[in-house]
DNA sequence: GCGTAGCGCAGGAATTTTTCCTGCTCTTTT
DNA sequence: AAAAGAGCAGGAAAAATTCCTGCGCTACGC
């Protein structure tokens, strides 16, 4: 517990000033670390970063502009080493999934506790990763079924209805457009809701919109 | 500029703890605002106003539970001259029509200046009301034009049983949340699909998302 | 003051959808 | 040849949807 030399150079991002400021009172209170940066959206992100080269990366993925994604995307193609950490509201997994696909180390969600924060960032700037606890779970038990993304469990029928479904199409449309028996789509759409572990319609809407497989 | 002996009590309401750090360090440094009680969801928000009767309550929309909207409703059910500012991240004016018609005095985004939070806080403590200035100038314009979103033909009940479908709650979930019979959910949600001239849930959640009602 | 209209709420009845189970065919893999 | 899995669909029970009706309440206009 000596007092470091080399404080955590700490870059935040966050669309949110107030949230941001709570994120700086946060980290205050650990003198290893300094918030040596702030940005609001995703270019400037990238731009502060080239400039300043902050050891760690605390970044939200609701940005305007650029979303946070492509932003984490930018940083790491200039700078592979560079260590961002997402500090998310989203509990889905599918933004870990990408999160980290695009090259984030580690992935926290708003609701944990804040001190989980301070944690995070000097995990990660220790070189290793860090995701939020409840989450790892989560996309561990999804892994070890051999989901990559969701939808690769689906076979070519299921996907075909579940976007079906998503457009807004009920059961006996698709029946019809498909030729199948109404009975035969309604057991595809409750083994798609099965597969993706969703309760609802609604849900199958949003995720196939998150992964832009219809349009909003 | 003189010390004054009375402070503004407030009491902060959102889900995330980190935020409300943000808003407490920001009201900190106004001596004559003292946060006095933090609630993280609309019950608690409600059982703490009756013990604490805050001069002011800053509240964001999405909470666990009974949402923002109804937390409003209650508190101003019991006291018709609480003061309650809502502080959301919704643009959308939807959610100001039904935030100001479910009581509330004041409303503004957090992606505004963390500044003017404490404006809003003080203007209505002074008996003021405040509006966002950007969200005013937009709601005033269509009002003018009498042209609203599609949402505005709902009922107040309608909406948010909308706002429920959308995030992929099933009708009798809803029903548990509300305290209300599943048949008048069932009603409620075949009216609205009908008002907003759609024909599946799908739909519903697809025309939440375009208008951000609620997250992808 | 009184009619009219709209909202919130919910039951009845008929219909449709969903769910869970089962069974069949066909193809692919081992 | 056996096994596994996709595609398809029916039966039966449960759940959701739709359309209709009705009631209490509040607000508005004349």
């Amino acid at each position: 517990m000596t007092s470091k030399p080399n404080p955590i150079r700490v870059m935040l991002v966050d669309d949110h000033a107030v949230v941001r400021a709570g994120y700086r009172m946060l980290l205050k209170n650990s003198v290893d670390i300094e918030v040596i940066a702030e940005a609001d959206n995703g270019e400037s992100a990238c731009k502060q970063y080239n400039q300043l080269q902050p050891d760690i990366v605390v970044m939200d993925l609701s940005l305007p502009g650029i979303g946070g994604l492509e932003a984490i995307r930018r940083i790491i193609a200039r700078d592979p080493d560079a260590r961002i950490l997402v500090f998310s509201m989203h509990e889905d997994t599918i933004f870990v999934e990408q999160a980290l696909q695009a090259g984030a180390q580690g992935y926290m969600t708003k609701s944990g506790a804040p001190e989980a924060l301070i944690d995070a960032v000097r995990a990660l700037a220790s070189g290793k990763t860090h995701l939020d606890k409840n989450i790892a779970e989560r996309l561990a038990f999804q892994k070890m079924r051999g989901k990559d993304t969701p939808f690769s469990g689906l076979s070519t029928r299921e996907f075909e209805i579940f976007c079906l479904l998503a457009e807004g199409h009920s059961t006996s449309d698709i029946a019809k457009r498909l030729s199948l028996s109404y009975k035969t789509v309604a057991n595809y759409s409750t083994q798609i809701k099965n597969k993706l572990e969703v309760g609802s319609i609604a849900e199958i809407a949003r995720l196939a919109i998150r992964h832009q497989i219809v349009n909003v």
